[in-house]
DNA sequence: CAATAATGTCAATAAGGTTGACTTATTTTT
DNA sequence: AAAAATAAGTCAACCTTATTGACATTATTG
């Protein structure tokens, strides 16, 4: 928008201090990020793992086992202990891959999805108002640097599905 | 990149597909900034845990006990066992309180010190290329959003804007 | 048919967190 | 001065989530 001389001289946000700040900011956030969702998770008994594991198989519906291990980075013997829970438990349906029978279709049951519904509107509240108090700008700002710290093969596209192939 | 158009429609930054791309990139983005220092520690057998605490002693010197377990948020039993190692291994110097002799003021030492450095600087390397990456306007939205993110205690009171004086 | 791949499972181990109970100093309050 | 509260440390039991290693099953591929 203007130069932007609100925090001083530009030159200065690189600063050991400056980053510092960042890595501290990162630590705080992260904790306030998964706050909401950890006291519902809670009352089911599960944990961040199965969180993660319900919001990669709600965004990727029909995911299969290995390409939740890769998007989680944790073994198959990790994976599967929360899996199995949440099968037994009528959150997640597990089906054959009909183009490759060994592979496993994860999908959410209804009952999944309206866990994943309660625990993204927890994190949403939080997140929505971190962004409306900041605006659209800060946001473009938040999303790019975050994109630049992960490791290069999580950017964005790794998101979609259509990846296969290998 | 000072006329910031390239997100399209300034209004579309609250939807529901843009919150859940955010709460992602958190995920990713976290893992990959715990990821550099994660293999140092590996060296020396040490946790995460030790990292905090070795981060936030060398930010705060002289930081009490109660203190550290406020900021990390973890019982004193956890912190116990992470600071306990931390002193046997002579990272950290320990010293009775000289206002109030029940509280013990926690130093790094000069080996702590070492580690520490050789800690934040594996962490700053990716955060640096990622500030210098999408520049100072981007690292001003991304600290602002961090900060509107994590508990209002935890929220850095040299932040510029909302400084409410509490 | 043999090799490879995807998945599942058992077992042992570890880090890092919890709660609860108890102790020792030291400071604060009454 | 006695009592209460606070800061810290410790022991023990337990939980979640992760690891490595070994092995089995089923399906695909060369």
């Amino acid at each position: 928008m203007t130069s932007g001389d609100k925090s001083g001289d530009k030159r200065l946000f690189l600063t050991d201090d400056q980053l510092r700040k960042g890595i501290e900011a990162m630590f705080f956030a992260y904790r306030g990020f998964t706050a909401d969702p950890d006291r519902i998770l809670e009352e089911y008994s599960y944990g961040r793992a199965h969180h993660r594991a319900i919001h990669f198989i709600n965004r990727q519906p029909g995911t299969t086992v290995s390409n939740l291990i890769l998007i989680l980075g944790v073994t198959k013997q990790s994976l599967n202990r929360v899996l199995r829970k949440l099968v037994e438990n009528g959150l997640v349906d597990v089906t054959v891959g009909e183009e490759d029978r060994r592979t496993r279709r994860l999908h959410l049951t209804k009952e999944g999805q309206q866990l994943e519904r309660r625990l993204f509107e927890a994190q949403r509240k939080r997140m929505r108002a971190a962004y409306r108090a900041t605006g659209p700008e800060a946001v473009a700002g938040f999303r790019a640097v975050l994109e630049q710290i992960m490791d290069t093969r999580f950017r964005s596209e790794t998101m979609q599905e259509g990846r296969k192939d290998g």
